[in-house]
DNA sequence: CGACACTTTGAAGACGATCAACGCCGGTGG
DNA sequence: CCACCGGCGTTGATCGTCTTCAAAGTGTCG
């Protein structure tokens, strides 16, 4: 496969930066572009970790099913975002504890896991660059475990939307929910009718949500209401409207 | 520093694993002793991030304090765990999260954190040997945060009292818990008064505690009440009174 | 139009947090 | 030696939050 026929998400994949064009594209011939129709399952909860994958376009949403009935989503990768990274290292450990099942039709770059174990370690550039990644990985998942047992669905919400925000580029004065409502409370660890009780009282705090639309009105009142300073916000590198309207009232504190 | 001043905990570091001695060797001598008395500091949440920590002697409870002065226990480090791993690799990330305080008289291992991240680009066997350590990290928060929102607090404690006894080698049919049920409670996310009325409730699923001492009457009614076989205990590489109990009946799936 | 998925709303209930009080030590100081 | 105190754990009563079950509203697509 000629290696001009990837996407161009590959350009910006943390996973290879710092490498020389021509390394990263060396590398590259080893993974296999492969398509997967909204609904389908990349893999699920118990196969057997085969792979390490790359999304390219559309996105996947990462669950398991709990014995008790009940569906937890981990996360949701987008173009750009990597599945499977952390797996791959813990060895004795073989089989996915999640489901991947696509959110609307994707595409996925995929690689053996063992290619992914031998380039790192080959590779100290690619080495150090996964473990930057799984590091961000770990402070996020942290910070979301103390979430659920320091602050209330209400500001979880808020917390989640700020950070929806940010990280899609999106215009705070308005803008509609990339995902539906029940995924969302999946991805929160709550029912759906307790996201829409929720943002209900959200108005109270300076964020309007009208049906998908979403509208904060007042930055600094759902700011102080999810207490920002501790939130995930604090993590992206990227400079976004969110940040920057925050960073105007920065001299208050 | 002469090296046979280390004490022998380093034999068995999974940071060093698959290295030759005197490699490891080589690479310890960077480190520093410290001692650290009871009820004192390594740094606290908010101190910049200088160094990456290995537990040699007594154990180190790493804790926030959440903006409504809620304090939440991440974990609890005893000899031979590592501090600060993760925190090393976020780059632009320089301060600590949490606050590292010791329960007991103890002492640590210091080395510079520039010292593991040259390590790591250097020398592939380490960086794979963090990456596989982060994974487990990961893995272990993960499920954290899942039983969160998919488990009562009795069946919680249960798990963390299964996790307990396999990890610490202990015997089920009877031992003491070594630490304060304050500190469990944290280490759990619930309040002191939540654990204790749970630790009665446990008694209907074969589980028994007066005072300090634990005591699993019905292996397989604990079990089944936690839902095991997603727990953590999984993840234990090491072969225990525990689970080789759990094998006995393993026929019955 | 009608089937269906998704969302909202309502009412009841379970669960854990909170506040307050008490019992139980181990230590300190008179 | 006893009185007092503080740390720790338990117990009880109450309250707020979230889940659960049920029902109705909303939209899309055939």
């Amino acid at each position: 496969m000629p290696q001009n026929t990837f996407p161009e998400v590959i350009n910006n994949l943390p996973l290879f930066a710092g490498l020389p064009v021509e390394e990263r594209d060396r590398l590259l011939k080893d993974g296999k572009l492969r398509s997967i129709a909204q609904g389908e399952y990349l893999f699920r909860n118990g196969d057997s970790i085969k792979s390490f994958y790359i999304v390219c376009k559309g996105s996947m949403q990462l669950s398991r099913e709990t014995p008790n009935g009940k569906e937890v989503t981990t996360e949701v990768s987008t173009r750009g975002s990597s599945i499977g990274k952390a797996d791959i290292f813990k060895g004795f450990i073989t089989y996915h504890r999640v489901s991947a099942c696509a959110l609307e039709d994707a595409t996925v770059l995929e690689f053996p896991a063992e290619w992914l174990r031998k380039t790192a370690s080959q590779n100290s550039t690619v080495a150090l660059n996964i473990l930057t990644a799984l590091s961000h990985y770990v402070h996020m998942v942290e910070i979301e475990a103390e979430q659920k047992t320091t602050m209330s669905a209400a500001q979880r919400v808020g917390c989640f939307l700020q950070r929806l925000c940010v990280m899609h580029n999106l215009d705070p004065s308005g803008f509609d929910l990339p995902y539906g409502k029940a995924l969302i409370a999946s991805r929160l660890g709550m029912e759906p009718e307790t996201l829409s009780r929720t943002l209900g009282t959200l108005k109270k705090h300076g964020v309007e949500v009208k049906d998908n639309f979403v509208r904060f009105k007042d930055i600094d009142a759902i700011d102080e209401f999810v207490c920002s300073h501790c939130s995930l916000i604090d993590d992206c590198s990227t400079q976004q409207a969110m940040s920057q309207k925050k960073n105007e009232r920065l001299p208050k504190r």
